[in-house]
DNA sequence: GATGAATGAGTCTTCATTCAT
DNA sequence: AATGAATGAAGACTCATTCAT
C-alpha cells in the first residue's frame, strides 16, 4: 500500500485540526458535528476519520495542539535564568494569553473555558489540560524561590504556595476576560503592582 | 379545587432543580439527557414540563439557582462595614467557594466549569454568569477603597484594577482547585500573604 | 347526584363547542390540542371531557354543529313549492354559504374543506358529511324534476345527472371560494348564466 | 468517487415520494409518521432526511408532484387550438380527474380533499395548489373567449365568470366523487349537457 | 487512499387522557 | 360536578460512524 508521504500526512491531520477549531470555537464543542467539520475543511466524511479515528479524538488533539501552541512562548518566560520581578511577569503572560486567544482572527478565549467545561467529564482531556498546569504550577515555584533566595518575598513564605495563588491568579485572568472583559494584560499587571502596594500582611 | 399550592408547586420545582443537578454534576450537561432527569426525580415528562419548559429553561434555572446559593453567604463577608484584611478575606470566600462546591455530596465544583464552558455559547447563561461575576467586581473594588482609605495599600492604585487582580485570583482558585487541586482556603490565604510579603513592587 | 339542569348541560356544551371551533378555524384540527380548548373555553380539562368524552368526539359534534346550522336556512330555498329558476338558485344557495362561511367574525370557509380534509380517515366525520350531501342531492334532484314539469329544461335530461351536476357546481364554489376567492353569489350567479345562454349541447 | 448519479438520486426521490403518497394515502398527512414513510420505503431515517429535509417538505414535494402529474395531460385539452364544446370538454376532463384518483391502485381521490385541507393551515401547500387552480381558471377563461368568438354562447356573457363557474363544476365533481360517489366522466357530462338544455335564462 | 450515502439509536418535546382530590 | 397535575407513548429529527465503491 503505497502510504501517503508522512509530510503530507501531517498536513491533512493540521488542516483537519484547523477546520475544527474554527467551528468548535465557533458553535462550541457538542454543537459542531462531524459534518461541520467535514465541511470547514473541504474534506469528505472518510478522509477526517481516516486521520482521527473519531470526534473524542479529535477534540483531544485539538486541545492538545491549543495548548501545546501556547506552552512555546511561555516558556523562555518562566524558565528565565534571572526570574522577572511579578508585575512584570503578569504583563508578560498574560500578554502571550491575550495574544494566543485572539490568534488567527478566532475568539480563541472560548477554547480555555470549553476546554475546562469539557475536561469536567472527559478524563483524557482533563489529564492533558491539569497535566499542562501542573507544569507550570512547577515552573511558576521555581520562579518564587528565586524570588525568595534573592530576597523579593519572605523567607517564610512557602513557594509551591505562592506559586499556586499567582496560578490562579493566572487562570482566573483567562476566566475574567472571557465572561466580563475589562481587563487587560496593563490593567492586570497594574492590579497585582496595587495589591502587594501595602502591608495588609498579617493584623489578620 | 385541586390546583397545586404555591409551595407544592415550588417543592416540585426544588425536587426537579435538585435532580438536575445530581445528574448535570454526574455526566455533564449535553451528557445528560431529559429522560436521565426524569428518572433521576422519579417523576414523568410531562411533569418535569409542566415545571420548566425546555431543556435550556432547566439549565438557566439549575445555575441561576446555584449562583443565587453561592452569593448569600459571601454577601455580608464582601459587603462588611469594616473591610477585612487581604489574607483574611481571601480564606473566607476561598472558603464558601469551597464549602458550596461540596455541599449534598456533590461534585458540585465542576457546576462552576461547566457553567463558564456552557456560557461561552448560550447568551442567557453567560449574562446570568456575567451578571453575577460583574457584581464581585464592584464589591470587591468598594473593599480596596476601604483598604486605601484606611492605608493598606498605597493611595495610588486604582481600586477597580486591584478588585480585577483580585476578581481573577478567586476566579482561578475554582479552576485550580477543579483541574489540578492542591489548593484549600489556606493554602490560598497563605499563598497570597507569601506573595505580598515582599517589595517586589520595582520599576520594572 | 344533583344532576346539573338539562339547559345548563346543554348550555355547557355550546360553550365548548364555540370554543372548539373558534380554535379549529385559527389552527386546523390537528393543530389544535386539547388545552387550547379548554384555555379557549375557560373551562378546565375535567370539565371538557365530561361533556366529551374525546377530541373525536369533539370533532365529530363540531361538524355536526356547523353543517347544521348551514342546512337549516337552506332548507326552505331547496324546498320551495314552486322552484327557483337556475340562477336565482345558484345566487340563493351560494348566498347563504358565503354568509355561513363569514359568520361570527370566523374564518369559516375553513371549516369545510377542512371536513372534507378529515372525512376522508375519519369514517364518521365522512358519513356525517357525506349523508348530507347525499340529502342535498336529492332535494336538487326534485327540483330539476320541477323544472321539467315546467319546461325549463329538456324532458330528456336525467333529473338525478342534472342534480349532480349542480351539486358539484356548490361543492366546487366552495373550495374555490377558499382557496383562491374571487368569486361570490353574483359572480357565479352570472356565471351559470353565461354558461347556460348557449346552445353548445350537442355537436360533441 | 461514490457521489451517486444525478439519475440515482432522483430514483431515491421518487422511491420516498411513492412510499409517501402510498401512506399518505391510507393514513391521511398527520396520521402518518416518519417512521411510516420510512419503512415503507424500506430505507433508514437518515436515508429519508437526506434527500427532504423535514416531513413539511415532503409533504410539499408530494403535492406538487401529485398536481403536476395532473396537469401534465390535462393542458393539452385546455390549450387546444379548436375548444371542444362543454359537454365534450367536461366529459375529457372529468376523465382525466378519475384516472388520477385512481392510478397506481392508490387511492388518490383522497389527495385532492387532503390537500386542500392542509392548504387551509399550510401557506406553501396552499401558494403552490392555489396557483395551479387560478392557471386552470385562466386556462378555462381563454376557451370561454373562443366559444363566445365562435357564437356558442352569449356575447354578453363575461368570460372571467363563466370560467369560474366552470371551475367550480370540476372542482365540485372531485369533492363528490370523493365523498359520496355516484357520479362519473359521464353522468357529468350528461348532467351539465342537462342543465344548459333549457331556458331558464330568466331574468329573475 | 478517498468518497459520501446510508444507518439507527438516541434526543427533545407534545398531547390526549386519567384520576385523586 | 369540577379541577388540573400527572402520565407516558409517540412524534420529528440529528448525528457519529461505517463501508461499498
Amino acid at each position: 500500500m503505497p502510504k501517503i508521504s508522512e509530510e503530507k500526512r501531517q498536513a491533512r491531520r493540521d488542516q483537519i485540526l484547523a477546520a475544527s477549531w474554527r467551528c468548535f470555537s465557533r458553535r462550541g464543542l457538542h454543537a459542531t458535528s462531524m459534518e461541520d467539520i467535514v465541511r470547514e475543511a473541504n474534506l469528505s466524511f472518510g478522509a477526517v476519520y481516516l486521520y482521527y479515528k473519531s470526534k473524542d479524538e479529535l477534540i483531544l488533539a485539538a486541545f492538545s495542539a491549543a495548548f501545546e501552541e501556547m506552552r512555546a512562548p511561555l516558556v523562555p518566560i518562566l524558565t528565565r535564568e534571572e526570574a522577572y520581578p511579578l508585575p512584570v511577569l503578569v504583563r508578560k503572560i498574560t500578554r502571550i494569553i491575550t495574544l494566543h486567544a485572539n490568534r488567527d482572527k478566532l475568539n480563541f478565549g472560548v477554547a480555555f473555558l470549553m476546554g475546562w467545561g469539557e475536561a469536567q467529564f472527559n478524563p483524557r482531556v482533563k489529564e492533558l489540560v491539569g497535566g499542562g498546569q501542573l507544569l507550570y504550577r512547577e515552573a511558576l515555584t521555581a520562579i518564587v524561590h528565586k524570588w525568595q533566595d534573592r530576597g523579593d518575598i519572605s523567607a517564610h513564605a512557602k513557594p509551591a504556595e505562592v506559586a499556586k495563588a499567582m496560578l490562579s491568579f493566572f487562570l482566573g485572568f483567562i476566566v475574567q476576560s472571557a465572561m466580563i472583559g475589562g481587563i487587560d494584560p496593563d490593567t492586570a499587571a497594574r492590579g497585582i503592582e496595587g495589591l502587594i502596594s501595602g502591608k495588609l500582611t498579617s493584623r489578620r
